[in-house]
DNA sequence: CAAACATTCAAACAATCATTTGACTATCAG
DNA sequence: CTGATAGTCAAATGATTGTTTGAATGTTTG
């Protein structure tokens, strides 16, 4: 049954049983490559504390309108912000996901790790 | 005292003072791109729940053993798992700190959420 | 030592990605 | 309508990345 080379962990049939399938990783992986680009992490990190328009986003990380537009559009495309017309303007927020919640969460837990003195929502 | 163009959140100079350095988000989205390949979120997944050596890494997730070993130097070099060698293998595992114990939180509860019904910690 | 196995390394390639630039659409003010 | 502002889109470029291939290193066994 084993059909591994080695046999160093006699449960390991049983750990890739539960694996997920391959799509499912893909899913979730194209997800987590969201959060593996400074400037779209930052563009998140900001969205998950307030709503903010395309301009001031640039302009708050010092980054063109551009690339501010570029990058939410692929935060759209996986379902993470959402943009709301107003005028001129479009506002742009975190979704309303479980996912997108999720990404807060783990966004705010990672600083936690890395640099706790700066963060937001462990003040609260 | 705001610079931005726009003026839609008047806590919005609070927040951004808030906000980690460009520095902390790089490191930040350099552990989470770990993540954001199918591939080594097999590996890292897989390292969450056994301890393995590369053969056996390759052969269960149907790979060659150069694009294990080439992820795994990848994952080594964020500190997210060790190897440790006896005799003719190396064994990799999860690295025993919180960044990669986090991770592992964090994948798991992402499996939660795309895919519920498959993922073994939620079954402890 | 020699042979076999496990793993790493380096070069090469294709694919993806982040960014820039400039053109384009949409909205509002005069 | 005209001009100005907000944002998107598409093409192009340079950088990074995932994968393959084959050679090289390290380890054990005979």
């Amino acid at each position: 049954m084993n059909t591994l080379p080695h046999n160093h962990d006699r449960n390991i049939q049983a750990i890739l049983g539960m694996m997920p399938d391959g799509e499912k990783f893909s899913e979730a992986a194209s997800v987590f490559a969201q959060l593996g680009d400074g400037t779209r992490l930052k563009i998140l990190w900001l969205l998950c504390h307030t709503k903010e328009c395309v301009s001031d986003i640039a302009a708050a990380l010092g980054v063109s309108k551009a690339v501010v537009s570029h990058h939410l559009q692929l935060l759209r495309r996986e379902n993470l912000v959402t943009g709301t017309r107003s005028g001129q303007e479009i506002h742009y927020s975190l979704s309303n996901t479980d996912e997108a919640k999720f990404l807060h969460a783990t966004i705010e837990a990672m600083f936690n790790i890395t640099c706790p003195s700066t963060n937001i929502d462990s003040q609260n």
